[in-house]
DNA sequence: TCCTTTCGGTTGCGATATGCAACCTAATAG
DNA sequence: CTATTAGGTTGCATATCGCAACCGAAAGGA
């Protein structure tokens, strides 16, 4: 397989990829943060983020479709639905906290409110950073992409 | 401040949607990973991307244009010109990152390649988490929106 | 009971963004 | 001195978006 081919088939199967196939529109993102911040009805993501209301309705299908919001009928007013995070939207977490992290530091130049605490000490949870396997942070220069079948044939070696 | 001004406020002035602003379209992070994994120049780009150019010439013009891209001319061929990731750019290592191993976890279903190593253990990276500031993993449940304001009156309170 | 409001949408329409293919200019290669 | 390569730009068709108006079912109020 040519160099080129090798790449092509990287990008093709690439989990960021898969991601962005299901959370790549512009305001996937936006709808999960308000979700994130308790937002649970239609009407409440509507004003709160001022989205048009046929996309709204869109993407909250489709967030639904992909297993990402959970839509239930509100029990106490058949007129109402409500939209809640599935574990796998909940692991959507680190992404948007460290896109949030990236926008304060290097766009609006501050920390957004409300700010995300530890419950018991009461301190703001920490920057996400890359870390090794066993803990310790890495720099670009500490890390290295290697092909998988490389490094299989390293471990043999070793 | 009513609760839905309140709520409003907060989701203008997020760091989320200041991100958003600069890297919200849907090939601005394919462009990214691509840089991250070594692409340059334009063609290589829109070869291993699969991009329409005029997009792809936007987009690289966004992205040097707010900083997270650097657009030099190659000085062993006056026809080419590097794009390159400036600090900026590197720093969104996290969201890439991130957003990979949820593509990976609950869409792809395996890890893509090439894999991200520790350059001196040649193990692979960790799985990126919210943490508290002393490094404890943190889930959902352990955490807790607060009001900037709040928090501080906690804190003269103590 | 009838009237009004709320909720979660859908529909129509114009503006915007996207993708594709052809074309262009400068620089290099042969 | 011709062909090719690099990095675009231009025109055109299509897809997506945002806005505003409308809708049906369910509550709420008199």
């Amino acid at each position: 397989m040519s160099r080129a081919e090798q790449l092509r088939e990287v990008f093709a199967e690439c989990g960021i990829s898969a991601a962005l196939e299901v959370v790549g529109e512009r305001w996937s993102f936006l709808i999960l943060r308000g979700a994130f911040n308790g937002l649970r009805h239609f009407e409440e993501f509507q004003t709160n983020l001022g989205i048009a209301r046929n996309i709204l309705s869109n993407r909250l299908g489709r967030l639904v479709e992909h297993g990402i919001l959970r839509r239930d009928p509100d029990p106490a007013d058949r007129r109402k639905v409500t939209y809640r995070l599935t574990d796998k939207g909940r692991d959507l977490l680190p992404v948007l906290l460290s896109l949030r992290q990236w926008g304060e530091r290097w766009i609006s130049g501050h920390a957004s409110n409300p700010v995300l605490v530890d419950r018991y000490t009461r301190q703001p949870i920490a920057p996400i950073t890359v870390q090794a396997a066993d803990g310790r942070p890495l720099s670009l220069g500490d890390m290295e992409w290697v092909d998988r079948a490389d490094l299989d044939r390293e471990a043999d070696a070793a």
